[in-house]
DNA sequence: GTGAAAGCGCTAACAA
DNA sequence: TTGTTAGCGCTTTCAC
């Protein structure tokens, strides 16, 4: 900067400002300033814009994984609510594992993001000390935490899964069963089979439970699942499952034994893949609104980042409502 | 660091070394002050370090979009290969434009990333110019640029669609029509459609092009365009997509119209995504090896970034073999 | 609209 | 093994 400056002939100080567009810095000094820093191949340097200011432009967000079309549809959401407020995304992968999560959120606060959004509600202790300490804005989302650590934008996976099983019911479906869920790290997963599992219940009906092993669910587990549950001794007429990607294995599944969907088994899925939307049949979902989680997240952080209230507030929970979406694979007899 | 300092009664230079693993601190100096330094909830600011070391632990990556498994894959790869050696990636999103990209390459070089990988060989001028200036190691990958900027890992999408088309007429089809590809921001996708058009002209095949409007392409729009193409006067017997997914959606028309798949109509994609190998008919499909690309990426970076070679020797090429995966759906009548 | 001085929180370089 | 000094490249603050 202080080259730019010797050779446009004015001090460091009005070589910065001409960088910044709401600096008052005269029209033709700015001009050319700019110039020579293009002529000199200049970037600007924003480590040490950052240090001074004590102001990062990062948002920091945890995900489980990027291969998956539902956080990364949220992340889009996030990313393009970051984007015209100048602020970056900064991303980490936990791959479906608190441990892992609680090491992340540790190296990106090193960072110092002005803001950091996390994927669930639930986290080891030290992480939660390390979110709380941090007096950066919070936001939790993909669930609604019973103790949430500062805003969140989520819904209840149980609740969304209930829906479902109340549609089969009334679809006519007695023997369900739910695929995926296992306890080992996707606590969204295992939400989804609680609710389920106490919907079922309160319904009377029969169900079983398949597990599918480590998350990500992928669409060959799904088969696998299901082949092990039709080679069982008792069939169930619906299946449901943890996500669509594992409901489109199950389908497939179906067609390769000219199992008859919905005919003679229905099958649901989770997440609102594209997937679920041009499969034969189409299969029943459960929309979550991945996208909206994140640009409602995004919003609400450009709004408390914008907004001079350094320690916001009361927290602000803001309730996604996912939606049923009823396809051919789940329709009535 | 300076209270921790007073705190454990030493100088702050010693805190600062009590924090890298490989500095010189006496074991239990090291302990007491990290002991300090969990309790009063310090957590390092590496924004200050990244300056006075003049390293920021970054490696920034460009890709189109997230919200395609195979750059997903590609991320994945070059993320595993970062952690272990310190670094943080950085990701930005470019939506399949030049212009995007080289707005997202200047803002990227303001973190002073230590290397920079973007996806593709096609960029704007001065995007050219912002990389070459930067003086860090580039890759450019998932092409074959012909003039590269820095290190390449890749392969010619041309050639791997020229493969595939091969395997179509052994496999017997005489009438192609190829779908995707259009020259509006995907250049590898228009480089697969030109491998295309060659290969079929080399063969003396009849062919079509179906275009597909604006990337990212979604199932829904392959089988759009199939629609399109089967309401037509000629048919194909066999259908190229520049994506499996579109490739899917092809062949979920088909099954919506009741054409057999492979017998009246063969279908192929590409990017061996999973959908590929469970869908009913598999789709046969080439796979470019995601996930490699990016490993091997993150493999010659931390090379680089490790040896002391500031300015690095001749650049590489690293060329991935796309490999031609045989399915179902092109099995020989 | 512009400039001078000071310093953000850490670490390179050197000294002990 | 530990400490001292200086400074990374910007921007805050205050002065003009």
């Amino acid at each position: 900067m202080s080259d730019i400056a010797k050779a446009a002939g004015v001090s460091p100080m009005t070589v910065s400002r001409a960088f910044k567009a709401d600096a008052s810095v005269g029209k033709k000094t700015r001009e050319k300033i700019l110039k020579i820093a293009e002529e000199m191949g200049y970037v600007f340097d924003s480590t040490a814009s950052n240090l001074r200011s004590q102001k990062s432009g990062f948002v920091a967000a945890t995900i489980p994984s990027l291969n998956n079309a539902n956080f990364a549809d949220t992340v889009r959401g996030l990313n393009e609510a970051m984007r015209d407020k100048g602020l970056q995304l900064l991303l980490g992968y936990t791959d479906y594992n608190v441990e892992n999560e609680e090491r992340l959120i540790e190296q990106l606060l090193r960072r110092r993001p002005e803001a950091m959004v996390v994927t669930g509600g639930r986290h080891t202790d030290r992480a939660r000390r390390l979110l709380l300490n941090a007096s950066i804005p919070v936001v939790e989302t993909w669930d609604l935490p019973e103790d949430p650590v500062g805003h969140t934008v989520g819904f209840s996976n149980a609740d969304a899964m209930a829906q479902l099983v109340e549609h089969l019911h009334a679809s006519g479906a007695r023997r369900l069963a739910f695929i995926g869920g296992d306890d080992n790290g996707d606590t969204r997963g295992a939400d989804r089979r609680k609710g389920f599992v106490s919907k079922a219940r309160a319904l009377g009906l029969e169900y079983r439970l398949v597990s599918l092993g480590a998350p990500p669910v992928s669409m060959r587990e799904g088969a696998r699942a299901m082949a092990e549950l039709l080679d069982g001794d008792t069939q169930p007429d619906a299946v449901l499952c943890v996500s669509d990607l594992a409901a489109f294995g199950v389908l497939t599944e179906c067609q390769r034994r000219g199992i008859d969907v919905p005919g003679e088994m229905m099958i649901a899925g989770f997440g609102a893949f594209d997937l679920a939307e041009i499969s034969v049949p189409t299969l029943t979902t459960i929309d979550a609104h991945a996208y909206d989680i994140g640009a409602r997240t995004g919003a609400l952080l450009a709004e408390i980042l914008r907004g001079d209230s350094p320690q916001d507030g009361a927290p602000s929970i803001m309730r996604i409502r996912p939606t049923l979406k009823v396809s051919r694979s789940t329709a009535a007899k």
